[in-house]
DNA sequence: CATGAATGAGAGTTCATTCAT
DNA sequence: CATGAATGAACTCTCATTCAT
């Protein structure tokens, strides 16, 4: 095996291992001595990869939170209508927060804890891009709500990450029906409401 | 001052300290000699209210908890209306997480953290009952879509958290007005729609 | 009751709790706090009887050393033959350190150890005095073996010590035989062998 | 220096530091801090090489009971007579309490307060099975007087431990004389006596 | 590039002692 | 006399980070 791919083994090894770790303890939870053990390396290897314990964990939070944009939005394309992109997107979203939980998960724990720093959440929500010109479009053409683009997150996208969590905590078990219903209670709450709600 | 109020007043600090720590650094990221500081305590003083550091993280969501529930169902009644009562709660929920934000962002941080144990969890969780009756009751007389309260709760009450945690961030800042957007979005997205979707 | 009374009460129970603690667990390991508990006091009432901690455990181990001498030369008296004398006391302290063993004990852990201050262990000793004596005539007599104090006690009656130990850890059960048997071999192991050794 | 024999160094350090230390103070009263400081290396490196405090004194006991036992018992053979295996063993033993003071006292120390783990203790124990098998044959011989192992070595050999350590105070010297006196005590003391004692 | 041994700094926790009551 | 609340100091142990190899 070249050493080129070696390396590369060791950190995808490295964000494997603090993905799962953090998931199931927390950042602070979860020493760097135990990293190196999951990811089958030397503590000091990490300082190859990564500055420090905070650099890795940021950078963690960025390519997980490419990953899942990418995968959101790769089979949108801004010339679909509105209603069509959204409901691609959306479904897209729904598809990963429930299938790829370890990737969620993580990236919900983040979300709400003082654990990344702001230079790494600002580049994580860049990759939101098209999703907000979308709904920049929509409000143009007077199909989305115009509200507040937090506001329409907080109704549309954000329930998923809370349906994903208590799935993941086993009280609940989400099915395909379940994301039908879910999906049309999106597309209601920020859907302009031409004579009345 | 009489020795009963200075311990309730010691507690209290303490309470308030950790609150404000855990808002801002994280569980974890928190030390007792922090906290102790904070609330002008010695270190071993939290150790006369609290067995240990998780029974003091615990003991505090718990009891902010039903701060939070006896605010939210404070002038509700159960011979209210399925609407009427929810719309009453929903508002004294939404008063609350966007005016009480050191609470607020203290249960957020708790409820999607591996922090507080399952028992704590439960006990929170329990505050919620009148809650799930009244959804209940909405279900039986048809007014409540029937599906899981999870989802019920997924859409019509936990983006205020979302919102909440925003606001704290200060990337947006919600008026009365987005308040009856929101709830409007809240009750469509759990109300049974009778005739079309 | 008096208040003398109550007073010597709970030096009484500070007195004892800080044997039995002591014998479970050692003194390092036996704090304050559980000394007083048992004693059904608050600690800061145990420096109104004792200066602190070690002064404590020095006074508790001088009174038991004469609560033990008291007893071992009870019914001795300086004009009893050596042989007597010697078998009188012998069996006084074989009964006490087989019977009073929440005493023995005591002992025997503050003797090997570096717990008492070297005042208070001279101030032990010299309550061994009519032993002492005893030993000196006997040896001017020409009945005791003219080899140093230390040697007829490691001899005499420190094996005493070791046999309580043991009975009290539960490994070995003595009965009036074995006492008779070890009498045999302490006063063997002394006495003067006028013609073959 | 190869890696390996520096780490030998430093547990070598550590165990040494432990019996001093222990010795001089008792094992509660001999922080961690101590034990590291004396054995140049950090408070941290222990924990390299034993899981805790208890671990540490628990391992180093054993391992000094052992380099007694190997002492005691190299040069006997089972092929000796009783007596003479017994005296040589006997010998052994007091040359090795009285020279290796060090080890010794910390042996002492740990058999007499309840500072060593059971198991540990019986671990220490089991190294002394030759002279208990040695005894057993004695028995079945004659030769040893048939009462309790404990009985016989509460008279030949404890007494040894007393002297070492009263010389250890510094309130003793033993000559070789005197070795020779404690070594006939000791025989007399467990010898079967045929016609009379 | 990779490591395991080593560590200083700091974590949570305990405890002998004090003091206002 | 007696107390319980309070604490500073010190304890055991952990961990992010470094460095010789």
């Amino acid at each position: 095996m070249a050493k080129l791919q070696k390396s590369i083994d060791k950190r995808d090894a490295l964000v494997r291992a603090t993905i799962d770790l953090v998931n199931n303890n927390g950042f602070h939870a979860t020493p760097i001595s135990k990293i190196a053990k999951l990811a089958n390396v030397s503590p000091a290897t990490i300082y190859l990869y990564f500055d420090n314990k905070q650099d890795l964990v940021n950078k963690v939070y960025v390519e997980v939170k490419a990953v899942f944009t990418d995968y959101a939005f790769k089979t949108y394309s801004p010339t679909m209508t509105v209603e069509e992109g959204f409901e691609l997107i959306w479904k897209r979203i729904a598809d990963f927060k429930l299938n790829q939980t370890r990737e969620s998960l993580f990236l919900a724990q983040c979300d709400n804890a003082p654990i990344i720093d702001e230079a790494s959440r600002q580049a994580g929500i860049s990759h939101l891009k098209p999703l907000l010109d979308l709904w920049h479009r929509g409000k143009e053409e007077g199909v989305i709500n115009e509200i507040s683009d937090y506001l329409l997150y907080a109704y549309s996208i954000n329930p998923l990450s809370f349906l994903m969590v208590m799935q993941q905590r086993g009280v609940l078990k989400i099915e395909a029906s379940d994301i039908e219903q879910a999906y049309q209670a999106a597309w209601n709450s920020i859907k302009k409401c031409t004579n009345n709600g």
